[in-house]
DNA sequence: CTCCTGGTAGAACGTTCGGTCTACACCGGT
DNA sequence: ACCGGTGTAGACCGAACGTTCTACCAGGAG
């Protein structure tokens, strides 16, 4: 059964890892990552096959929690596309100035992991493409010209702001993102 | 004198280690680093006190360089304010397009270097308030409402253009931004 | 009861990490 | 001629890296 009174070593193991992989980068030691999820070492290669599988597997999981943060959003906004675009930067407006952020979790690793055949960046693309996929599918209802032109405009104000509240986060970045999206949408 | 057939050691490595820590990552190896500039490994600690000083030092002279090419590409564009800040982000899609292009080497040293102390991330720090009052000065000549505002938005532009570059290779950023910009400014 | 599965605990592997150290060579200045 | 400064070459350190291994233990199925 899935459910235990405490979760696996598999669960314990990617909510550790989930978490520690985004605070200290990923590459943190596979030792914090044990230690923190209280699971033997073996597990992990049991589990995963060894910390690159691992890290994939959280991406992968990260990703479905992101997708569907910005899946609520949007469905929260009502029926207007314009403003449940919109809404996708007041959601990001309070992930960046949450305490603790450290800017996205996919570009970081893409940046820190050189190795172009890592499991991690086929993971971070295909996060991307569900994203702009979910963004086209509004902005298609809104009957604009180059319909995909704007889609990639509103992936760029994302990954502004995602980048923006990383490096200087006395700023309010979001705001700025959604006047310029409104903009687009108009 | 400080001109010799071959730079000195310090120089070699400051450029090795320039290249390295972009195309790898600011993890990138002391060995690597020392193999790379042909310099023996006493030669990092009495110039730079240790690897962290030289990735600081690296970032420095980085920040210097870049800094010119955004000075450069402005005063190249004449002397239509609205005109020098477009000219920024068509320096911006060479950079992008360039093979080899591996985002915004500042953010991926704040994402990368998880310790809040290390002394990277004060270069970094400045090095975009450089940029900012760089803009913010073209900006200014605009006689816009709200000429911070608008500078910030700049930024996000151009934050979000580099990381876009590095996320989407196939993508073209720096025109999405560019056209974004002009609503801007107009 | 016995056996198998899946977990823990931890030693140990070889490699790489950043950093320190010794030994030696070159070269310009006095 | 000599000396001090600066460089190279490379051994060496303790620690951390990712990985593999053995040994043991709990719980459920046969």
């Amino acid at each position: 059964m899935g459910t235990r009174i405490q979760p696996g070593p598999r669960e314990r193991l990617l909510t550790a890892a989930q978490r520690l992989s985004y605070e200290q980068g990923v590459n943190v030691g596979v030792d914090a990552l044990l230690s923190a999820a209280n699971v033997a070492r073996r597990s992990l290669y049991e589990h995963f096959g060894g910390k690159d599988g691992l890290i994939a597997e959280v991406l992968r999981r990260a990703a479905a929690e992101d997708l569907d943060r910005y899946r609520s959003a949007i469905a929260a906004a009502g029926d207007d596309p314009r403003q449940r675009l919109l809404a996708v930067f007041d959601m990001l407006d309070e992930i960046v100035t949450t305490p603790g952020f450290r800017g996205c979790r996919y570009l970081g690793a893409d940046l820190a992991l050189a190795e172009p055949a890592h499991p991690a960046h086929a993971v971070t693309q295909q996060y991307r493409q569900s994203l702009h996929d979910l963004l086209a599918h509004e902005v298609q209802r809104l009957r604009l010209p180059r319909p995909g032109h704007v889609t990639d405009q509103l992936m760029l104000l994302i990954e502004g702001t995602l980048a923006t509240g990383a490096a200087r986060p006395t700023s309010r970045p979001a705001r700025d993102a959604r006047e310029l999206a409104q903009h687009i949408l108009s």
